[in-house]
DNA sequence: GCCCAAGTAGTCAAGTTTGTCTATCATGGG
DNA sequence: CCCATGATAGACAAACTTGACTACTTGGGC
């Protein structure tokens, strides 16, 4: 129906949730200092699309055009509370859901888990470590089912290799980064302004 | 003009490359059991696509309609020598070309290297250890000006961790399956046939 | 003072991907 | 013996992505 889940929809709309009202230009300089088109593959036209079908959906709106002298005016969108929804919806699918070969889930939860509350984002981080053992182990099963079959090329074992190998560097990155949410680093939208923790 | 190099044309051109003469749902159930579609993003109707796309630009050809009783009949492929060159080009521009968040490369690298010489592919794999060291010390650049830039939020920074995570065990995998191919695991284009390797 | 390179803001056609749909054949359980 | 399920083989509309293009402004070098 109204558009599924997507990378690019995803971080287009927390990046208007962060920096609302905001322009189409706008995003594209802040997310290409991101880097996103290489770590999520978000091309500058992408973004625009994004936004017009975001709108579309009615997680974003319009909030406004202004034109400075004789240039092409430009759009300011604002999200709706719709779209906080969705936002939140897509953000705590990525977090909890763990892909053997889903490289981008991470990056995206990286860029927007202050939108979540420290609690989840400890939580889903260690869920993540655990579901990463799993997918290790099933790794290992794939590699003896790919010795055993006639066609498929043996070296196919070489990228469920690779892939344990990297989900072991993500395991001890996801490890780390708990351990230091923990301690309070960075700053989430649950946070007392001061004190100690509530509770 | 006619096509850039993608993932999709280069892990369909090489399948075709290695089991031709094959027929589109051929193709689609092995690079299914090859997860293609996880690793790669592949979905099946992409590699219908592709061989269409492909036999436009010449680099395959159909050999062949067969029909079995009133079932959808099945056009087969083979590759032609435009594309053996142009396969060629695109697994040496994979191999050699190391970008900091391609995590595909590798993977398609890994499922075609025999296509490439032996010689190759150890030196193609040196070569990305060493730009590996590199891309490392960049990322530890990115972190400083994420640290530095006004309205980039904090904790940017962890995508380059991470990203320098998986790239330490990405080279580890390389420094390791270099060395096995030293020792002359798995078979290559150039092999020779039985004896001591020539030189 | 003039010109060109870079920046601003976005559109658009062409290409690619996705998921669903069609239509036939095999098979095995009840 | 019948019919539901799954495999076979691919087509296709809708959605998304890409890279080139428009059209104006600003800044800096000479």
């Amino acid at each position: 129906m109204g558009g599924m889940s997507s990378p690019t929809r995803l971080v287009v709309l927390g990046a208007v949730h962060q920096f609302q009202p905001v322009h189409g230009y706008f995003l594209r300089r802040e997310l290409m200092t991101w880097l996103v088109d290489e770590w999520a593959n978000i091309q500058p036209g992408s973004i625009y699309n994004a936004l017009r079908s975001l709108e579309q959906d009615g997680y974003v709106r319009e909030s406004g055009t202004e034109s400075d002298g004789k240039r092409p005016a430009r759009t300011s969108y604002t999200i709706t509370p719709a779209g906080e929804v969705e936002l939140m919806r897509m953000l705590r699918d990525t977090l909890w859901n763990v892909e053997p070969f889903d490289t981008q889930a991470v990056m995206v939860i990286a860029s927007f888990m202050f939108i979540l509350s420290r609690q989840e984002v400890i939580a889903g981080l260690e869920h993540r470590i655990s579901k990463i053992d799993a997918i290790v182990l099933t790794n290992g099963f794939h590699i003896e089912d790919t010795a055993r079959s006639e066609t498929t090329p043996k070296y196919v074992r070489e990228i469920f290799e690779l892939s344990t190998a990297r989900l072991k560097a993500e395991q001890e990155w996801a490890r780390s980064l708990a351990e230091r949410l923990r301690q309070g680093e960075y700053s989430f939208a649950d946070d007392p302004r001061e004190e100690r923790p509530r509770r």
